[in-house]
RNA sequence: GCCGGGGUGGCGGAACUGGUAGACGCGCUGGAUUCAAAAUCCAGUUUCUUCGGAAGUGUCGGUUCGAUUCCGACCCUCGGUACCA
């Protein structure tokens, strides 16, 4: 054993073994338990950040103590290789998409290496190779089949200097990141998955997911949002087409004043030819930015149409107004609108003047004032003519009858949750399999011409995508009637590969198959680890594509993901880490300088894995500080040799609290490893310990022999979070064996025992003393002792006892008066 | 706007089921070692204090013998918000 602590040479020497003995190659094994441990696959950016070594190091510490637990562990990685950065760096550095990939990739994959991740490299994928997106291909032909997939013109947001699509978050206050020029919304045609269909299964099994933070499920939940309530219609004036709206709260209905229908809405769009302020409106609206955050908090503005409609019970005549805030692609685009008792209509009806008709009166003490603000509580009806005197409960049933009775409404349970559009008009994606016939219409792709090859030689220069003006990529024969026909040349929405990876990592050498038997031998994933900020889109696209492969008869299960754990953010200076704020640390750097087990132990030690994780560089050094002190010491009691074996019966006092302390940590750690996935306190548990050892400087034979056992159960316990330092103290302390295949050691319950056990006397719940006790001391015995203890007896003396209340094996308060 | 988190010493955090607030680490202070420094080791470190204690977990209020933990209202902050991944 070297004297000094030399990351370097230890992890090389380490990483070599576990190379050269396939340690990691994960084979389907039926005699042991498997366990399928993933951490989301990252986007080749370039290079790890620290979140990447965040997320690897949570997924790898949880691999490796399952694994010491006995069982077979399959880690995987791969590359989520799609995405919008490649095209932005190929316009910047002139390199195509791929090229830059596939070196990103490279290098990004020595880094994880390094780190000293347990992974499977033979089960390795990029979601951008043909063999990899073939499959969702043709997984999209067969959903084509069933009806699962359809196409409708949605809004995207363009620039019209650049002549190209945005995403989201390439329009800033409304305006094109790259020229500043104002972004309008354009409706063109794309295609959409029904995961509406699927909206009932995707809430119910949130149910089956007992492993998953409440927390997430509840955001899911709400995503989805499932509503009862009506579809109503009401007849418009000179026309025989009606309007329907959707509400959940039909007891308001006989309080509708006004309705508001999308400026993009066809009856909106009708009456503004003969409207120049209504047109002026609509105009104004195609300027706006289609985020939902945008349109929320957007300034609520409309324009009357002119058009008139019947409410359907009343008969009356109410206004038809053009309103910002009324999405066309979701519900009816139209909504009815009650200002008394919903605070948007309110507010909107404050500002142009519009009639608050109050129909529900307070059932208990709410305050109810019309002239500051709406009622939107539940209550009882008025002004409702035969509904007077009907809870809003009670209303419900009846209006939704008379309504059904009269023909204009019925009961309806509505999502919130709307399909997805997968459709995006750009170059580095999967190409979307169909080929658009003038006679056939749109036609999949046969499954024997699959994959549609992405081209990769190509130049991108951010005047689109490149693939729309390559005839010899789009120009086809149609596969149906032969005639000269056109493939798409949209792509797939990127959250499309990262819906199924997890699957294809069972068998990512299948080439005859989308899935095998393989991954009804893995799947479910047992533990899921990965960002918060995936709770809602990736994650639910993925359970939806698992009831899709499930449905095709590919998997076996409702969830894909048994067990989540979502990470949170590193930060630096109190703000996430980012490129742009110029606040990253390069993690190269940092192994470089202290190696990779002092990374993972700064990362895993600086914050419990789910909050957020302000980087230190001072903190980095204790890390390490720690790694060195533990191998001088376990150094400084090898190089006195061997030690003579544990007589458990024959210890000091002092010798059997080191033990007790040994086990305690074990207890603590096996616990924090393996359960709360807490691996900071599993880290200051083990530090406890150290220090509890250092301290003793017992030198006999058995103090030696117990110093052995302490340090044997520090590397053990630290294995799975510093491989590497461990496996080469574990063999310093005598063991030929690699630590990567020990097994966790088992608790000796003996060790743990206690004759006496302290406790704390409260008088009125504060402080005043503390006492020792046997530990089988009953609360009669413990009571008295506490009384008498002379301590609280100054904060008793002269007072009257009331209560006095004993918790076993915690407290004592006595309660008294004055 | 809406949905979901978070807020505890100078700093990162601990307290798991309502029961000793501040484990562990960083920083800082003092000491040892050194010609000196670095490194290392030892001791101390919530605030106030008349040295008896008192106050204290974002703010205000409540429940309880006892609240960081449960309930109500509010403030600040972070994530998501359907084309960033």
């Amino acid at each position: 054993m070297q004297q000094e602590y030399n990351p370097a040479d230890i992890e090389a020497n380490v990483q070599q073994y576990w190379q050269q003995a396939d340690t990691f190659r994960a084979v389907e094994d039926n005699s042991k338990e498997k366990y399928y441990c993933l951490a989301m696959f990252p986007y080749p950016s370039g290079q790890l950040h620290m979140g990447h070594v965040r997320n690897y190091t949570i997924g790898d510490v949880i691999s490796r103590y399952q694994r010491m637990q006995g069982k077979n562990v399959l880690q995987p990685m791969g590359w989520d290789a799609f995405g919008l950065p490649a095209e932005n760096a190929a316009i910047k550095n002139k390199v195509p998409p791929a090229a830059w990939t596939y070196d990103n990739i490279d290098y990004m994959r020595g880094q994880l290496q390094r780190l000293g991740l347990g992974y499977d490299w033979e089960r390795e994928l990029a979601t951008c190779t043909p063999e990899y997106y073939r499959w969702e291909q043709w997984l999209f032909t067969r959903l084509f089949e069933k009806g699962l997939v359809y196409k409708k013109t949605a809004a995207v947001n363009w620039c019209p200097v650049d002549n190209t699509v945005l995403a989201n978050e390439q329009v800033i206050d409304g305006c094109c990141w790259r020229c500043d020029t104002v972004v309008e919304k354009r409706e063109i045609p794309q295609w959409f998955m029904k995961i509406t269909d699927y909206a009932e299964q995707l809430l119910d099994d949130l149910d089956q997911l007992d492993g998953w933070p409440e927390q997430v499920k509840t955001m899911q939940a709400n995503w989805i949002g499932r509503s009862e309530g009506l579809q109503i219609e009401f007849d418009l004036e000179n026309s025989d087409a009606n309007l329907a709206v959707y509400t959940t709260r039909p007891d308001t209905l006989m309080g509708v004043t006004y309705l508001a229908v999308a400026a993009e809405h066809p009856l909106s769009l009708k009456a503004a030819e003969s409207n120049p302020e209504l047109q002026a409106f609509v105009d104004q609206c195609r300027k706006m930015e289609t985020s939902e955050e945008a349109m929320e908090t957007a300034e609520k503005k409309g324009v009357a149409t002119g058009v008139m409609a019947t409410h359907p019970i009343t008969g009356e005549q109410v206004p038809v107004w053009a309103a910002n805030f009324v999405l066309m692609g979701y519900g009816t685009g139209a909504v009815m609108s009650v200002p008394a008792h919903d605070q948007r209509d309110y507010e909107f009806a404050q500002k142009y003047g519009l009639a608050i008709k109050q129909v529900i009166a307070p059932a208990g003490k709410e305050s109810c004032d019309l002239s500051t603000a709406a009622f939107t509580e539940k209550g009882q009806l008025t002004n409702s003519g035969q509904f007077d005197g009907l809870s809003s409960q009670a209303s419900f049933d009846a209006i939704a009858k008379e309504l059904e009775q009269r023909n204009k409404g019925e009961r309806q349970v509505n999502y919130r949750l709307r399909d997805w559009g997968v459709s995006r008009q750009r170059y580095w994606g999967t190409p979307i399999p169909i080929i658009n016939c003038p006679d056939c219409g749109a036609v999949p792709v046969p499954e024997a011409d699959l994959p549609v090859r992405l081209p990769e030689d190509v130049i991108v220069d951010g005047s689109g995508s490149p693939i729309k003006s390559m005839p010899e990529f789009y120009q086809v024969a149609c596969p149906k009637c032969g005639a000269d026909a056109e493939r798409e040349t949209d792509t797939f929405d990127t959250f499309f590969e990262s819906s199924w990876y997890y699957a294809r990592f069972t068998c990512p050498d299948n080439t005859e198959s989308m899935l095998d038997e393989r991954a009804k031998h893995w799947l479910p994933v047992d533990q899921y680890i990965g960002g918060i900020e995936h709770a809602v889109l990736h994650l639910l696209y993925a359970r939806f594509f698992h009831k899709l492969m499930r449905d095709e008869g590919l998997v076996d299960g409702d969830e894909p993901f048994k067990n989540l754990l979502t990470q949170g953010m590193v930060l630096k200076d109190g703000v996430k880490m980012s490129k742009s704020k110029g606040n990253t640390v390069d993690p190269q750097a940092l192994i470089e300088q202290y190696g990779a087990d002092t990374a993972r132990l700064f990362t895993m030690f600086a914050a419990p894995p789910e909050q957020s994780l302000e980087w230190s560089d001072k903190a980095v050094e204790g890390s390490n500080r720690f790694l060195n002190r533990l191998w001088r010491f376990t150094q400084a009691h090898v190089e006195k040799g061997s030690c003579v074996a544990l007589d458990k019966g024959n210890l000091s006092d002092d010798l059997k609290d080191l033990r007790r302390q040994i086990y305690q940590a074990l207890t603590k750690v096996s616990d924090d490893l393996g359960r709360r996935h807490t691996f900071n306190t599993a880290i200051a548990a083990v530090m406890e310990l150290m220090n509890a050892v250092t301290k003793n400087s017992d030198d006999t034979e058995q103090g030696r022999a117990v110093r052995q056992e302490a340090l044997e159960m520090t590397a053990l316990m630290l294995a799975p979070i510093t491989p590497h330092i461990c496996d080469a103290l574990w063999r310093a302390l005598g063991h030929d064996e690699a630590v990567v295949n020990v097994r966790w050691p088992d608790i000796d319950e003996s060790a743990l025992k206690q004759d006496k056990v302290e406790l704390i006397v409260q008088v009125n719940g504060k402080l005043r003393a503390k006492i020792k006790v046997n530990a089988d001391a009953d609360k009669d015995s413990i009571e008295a002792q506490a009384l008498a203890d002379e301590h609280a007896q100054k904060f008793i003396d002269g007072k009257e006892i009331r209560k006095v209340i004993v918790v076993p094996g915690r407290l004592i308060n006595i309660v008294v008066a004055g």
